[in-house]
DNA sequence: GTGAAAGCGCTAACAC
DNA sequence: GTGTTAGCGCTTTCAC
């Protein structure tokens, strides 16, 4: 960590015998100075216990060694994110960069200069979001940016795939009328899963059957959603949920309503977590790797940085589906 | 957010005709420039979408403006910590400064210099936490730091007053036996329930029924656990769960078991989550106030930086319980 | 293969 | 009340 007093590089430099600028060098592994005299610079340094001064450096050159991160609070109650967070400074240690965490609470210019940003599942109508995609700084966005402008990189799953897997799966196992309670189109998330289950519906010509829910609800308008959705549809069988941890708050309105998941009514959510394996009956969820997403997004903004992708680039990180006891008819 | 040809100081002071120095005094407000300058300095910089080069400023100060965050990653699962980080964000952007994460993967020496450092809950055994500890940076932890050495600041909460609230409520619930769920010592927060629930134990001549599991730990662990807990003591009628997520997880154990929670068991958390409003029936928790936790966190690092605080000093952030079905006797 | 010097954008010490 | 100057620690010409 930090020394009392700082060794600089001219410290390295006069004690090793050398200049500052083959210091500076060996240290760099510039491919300048003779493997004898690197080796030497580089074990007085690491003697003298010497770290570069990256402010100096940031300032010499144009980049800066940090990256933002940026999510929005108000979907951050979830593990989902924290593991995100992890899985970003993870890889950017990996690069050598720190992360500095951008909040919507930032004023637009108030923060450091970073030499890249990750939006984790950037909400169209956030301003910092918007300014963050309209700055010259690379963006690497997890999900689509459903606004208008586009990111340098975009890591997504397939989400459309996977909720018709679900889907799928719940009529296989005697669903005949499945409702979805989905998450407001303010996300790209949001969107696709809302599109794909109309889509899904009509295919199978199936009545939808869709409350949607605003980014931050709490439980209690989960519940009355459901409450309501079950009093409307006496004959839905099964009941997906896109929200986190809304499909283990309905737990309790579909006991009181005198249904028994897994016997008369499936459930599933589209957000797993660890709660979920220890509800009583555990759910079936889509687990979204949240942790490999994270570094996925840090390393394509290192590779757009780094000139090895281009600028528009698009990949996918797998997700998958965990079936649990409350989509099994027993 | 950045500009793509940054607007420097000199380009504002060329602009509105004064020195550098002018500038620079006018628009960090040193009171050294007159009124009438010092407006049209800072209309100037306004126009000319101005702002600071941090790094810049950071290589002649002193400070960085940026704090450091530590969280240990075996303990991040949960909806605690993200809480917690945007407590810390939004007090530091109240003064302008930027949070960096650090995690127990970064290598010494290797991530910028910040201005002082915050950690949650440090672990005694993790390297990373003892260099910060030793290093010369202002560090202020939440909850103590059980290994050697003395942080800068502590924020801390009564756990051991709260504990006893709980195991209180248990009894006058009707509870007689009461087993606890511990995590492992290697935190303040661990190591003040274990010895909380033994004294009180001891006070109240009640043989103490502990079984210790370590962080991180899997669910299967917890419930393990428990089940042998059940079976060694039947008489056992109350269950305090330390661990996060230990709880929710207990749940069908205790029904496999053949147990009715809030009848013959009382169950109760020691950090209250979303997911135990919603568990069937709703368990009883003590809510740690994460948020205000990390806010409170920050605010004494920067009271410290300032001088507004003494090196040593320790605040306390209250907690509350939070009683629901799970500890009410039917 | 190595060194000297310039300068990144800013703030602080010292003029006037 | 304002300007001039000297660096903070590094990287990058350019010279030898």
């Amino acid at each position: 960590m930090s020394k009392d007093e700082p060794v600089t590089l001219i410290a390295v430099a006069r004690v090793a015998g050398v200049s500052k600028t083959t210091a500076s060098d060996a240290l760099r592994d510039s491919g300048r100075v003779s493997e004898r005299t690197k080796q030497h610079v580089i074990a007085v340094a690491r003697r003298l216990g010497y770290s570069p001064n990256p402010a100096a450096r940031s300032l010499r050159r144009a980049s800066t060694g940090v990256i933002g991160l940026h999510l929005p609070e108000i979907l951050t109650r979830s593990e989902y994110y924290m593991s995100f967070v992890f899985g970003v400074v993870d890889e950017a240690a990996r690069h050598n960069h720190d992360v500095t965490l951008l909040t919507s609470n930032h004023l637009p210019g108030s923060f450091h200069r970073v030499d890249g940003v990750i939006l984790g599942d950037p909400l169209e109508t956030d301003p910092v979001v918007r300014g963050l995609i309209d700055s010259s700084v690379p963006v690497v966005t997890c999900e689509r940016f459903t606004g208008e402008g586009a990111p340098a990189g975009v890591v997504l799953s397939d989400h459309a795939a996977m909720l018709e897997e679900l889907l799928d799966h719940l009529v296989a196992a005697g669903a005949r009328h499945v409702a979805f309670l989905a998450s407001s189109t303010v996300t790209d998330w949001g969107r696709t899963l809302q599109r794909t289950y109309l889509d899904w519906s009509e295919r199978h010509r199936r009545r939808p059957r869709l409350r949607e829910m605003a980014f931050g609800s709490p439980s209690t308008v989960t519940q009355d959603n459901v409450r309501a959705l079950l009093n409307a549809d006496p004959e839905v069988d099964a009941l997906v949920c896109a929200p986190d941890g809304a499909a283990a708050a309905v737990l309790p309105v579909v006991r009181a309503a005198g249904r028994t998941i897994g016997r008369d009514l499936l459930l599933a959510s589209c957000v797993d977590s660890t709660a979920l394996a220890h509800t009583d009956p555990p759910i079936t969820a889509i687990d979204l790797r949240p942790r490999d997403a994270g570094s996925e997004c840090a390393r394509l903004l290192f590779d757009l940085l780094s000139g090895e992708a281009e600028t528009g680039t698009v990949r996918t990180q797998p997700i998958g589906l965990v079936e649990r006891a409350s989509t099994r008819m027993a």
